[in-house]
DNA sequence: CGGCATCCACATGGATACTG
DNA sequence: CAGTATCCATGTGGATGCCG
């Protein structure tokens, strides 16, 4: 319910409204789908638990990454009062949505990527 | 058959391989989804055709993308030689193959932002 | 643990003009 | 028709260091 923090603007390059670069703008960032998938997979998480999992980013990437899906209503932060605290990043319902997209994206690089020797997988 | 102009490099963050980095590494470009998706909808285009369906990009954007595009195998160029001469822009079987992704990308974007007047539907 | 501050390099995109 | 040539503004990502 308290999903989505403000409503979306309509993201689109011309006058015309566009499905598609709307998606984009929302994950067609380097790291964004990635990080919507590792919160896909592992559930909610903490910060330096996804940096271990999103391979390869740094603090401040990841920082500006998770700001801009919150801007976007897709992450969700939760601090968690404890000793010593935590804080939590889990998708709201609208990033939870996306998750045939990142699927499809995932499978379309695993078909077209993996199997080196395959002469038709694209990488040979 | 002459699809794949080059082998695919495992474009990842990390060192881990990573199949949607990958993907997102194709089309993450704010105007590559789109194109696709006109050339899947419209079949081969020219370069002026694909501008007008292309609604706000530039010539010298539109010509990057694609030359980005050609590059990694997903569209390809073909000259018609004829009086004036021709341009065609198709997809390769790489390019068809990404239409499950684009397509998923379409419908989350529809769903996701169209029926302002929807309370789910995100854009409220 | 969970970041932010800085600084910097390069990529991406846009406007305008011009060409074969 | 199908682009290319500039120039410029902004975006995006990376390295390093520091802080509560």
């Amino acid at each position: 319910m308290s999903d989505t923090p403000e409503r979306l603007e309509v993201w689109c390059a011309g006058e015309e409204w566009c499905p598609i670069t709307t998606t984009a703008t929302l994950i067609g960032k380097k790291w964004h789908p990635v990080i919507v998938h590792r919160l896909l997979e592992s559930g909610p998480s903490g910060f330096n638990e996804l940096k271990t999992n999103v391979d390869g980013i740094s603090s401040k990437v990841l920082s500006d990454s998770l700001d801009d899906l919150q801007e976007k209503g897709i992450v969700e932060r939760t601090v968690v009062n404890e000793q010593p605290f935590r804080v939590r990043y889990s998708l709201t319902s609208r990033g939870t949505s996306l998750e045939p997209v990142i699927l499809s994206m995932a499978e379309w690089g695993e078909q077209h990527l993996k199997a080196p020797e395959d002469p038709d997988s694209g990488v040979r």
